[in-house]
DNA sequence: TAATATTGTTGCTTATCGGTTACACCTATG
DNA sequence: CATAGGTGTAACCGATAAGCAACAATATTA
């Protein structure tokens, strides 16, 4: 296990943080020794939902981590939405809530097929 | 199991492009049992690697099914810009464009003040 | 120095994921 | 009718995800 993992993504951003595994785990709602198997490399492919924890906890993109754990496919697709995600920067949070309930009726007219 | 969850929208799906489960399996490279087993709602937490494949099949978006599997980040914690950005990836090319636009029209009336 | 706490890691156990096989049911073709 | 094929589901089982308790190693504090 000497290549680049989703392991040591979350490491870094840990230790960046300076979080302990324990309190990381703790602050996710995690076991400690899950965390410290997502690290070592020795979890192969850790659930979503434990990653939607700790990337809540560490404050990182969940998609990126989704995606270092090989669980997206960038596409097409999703390049044109990062495209989106750089001009949303330029906005200011009240235009940034006016995009997310234009969005939220989007998906919801969208869930009704 | 009588709620509106993931296996309702892959089933959905399948049926609407005459596939039966074993078809689908067969061309996803994934049992047809775990297929079955996904529609009724009896698999809780299936791979994000095996809804890769079965919507890679379909043709419908994957990360909308994620979504609907729960596994992307819902609008409890959609207070940054990164939880926009999971949400716009559930979206059609289509509804993206309007997205875009949307932007660009606040932004219009942004740069007048 | 001795006692205590904290670090990351290692069995052990339970639950669940996911495949193979077998089943019961239906449809079509001889 | 009978045989063949296709449908979805159930039984069984190996692999693994993930928690709990215990561990050795280090850091801290009295």
């Amino acid at each position: 296990m000497s290549q680049y993992h989703l392991g040591n993504y979350i490491a870094k951003q840990r230790t960046h943080k300076n979080l302990s595994i324990r309190k990381l785990a703790q602050l996710a709602n995690v076991s400690h020794t899950e965390i410290a198997r997502i690290e070592s490399g020795e979890r192969k492919h850790p659930s979503p939902l434990v990653l939607k924890n700790i990337a809540h906890v560490l404050g990182c993109n969940f998609l990126e981590m989704m995606r270092i754990a090989g669980y997206l496919e960038d596409d097409h697709h999703t390049e044109s939405i990062s495209s989106i995600f750089a001009d949303l920067s330029t906005l200011t949070k009240e235009e940034i809530e006016e995009v997310k309930k234009f969005i939220k009726r989007l998906r919801h007219k969208h869930d009704q097929n």
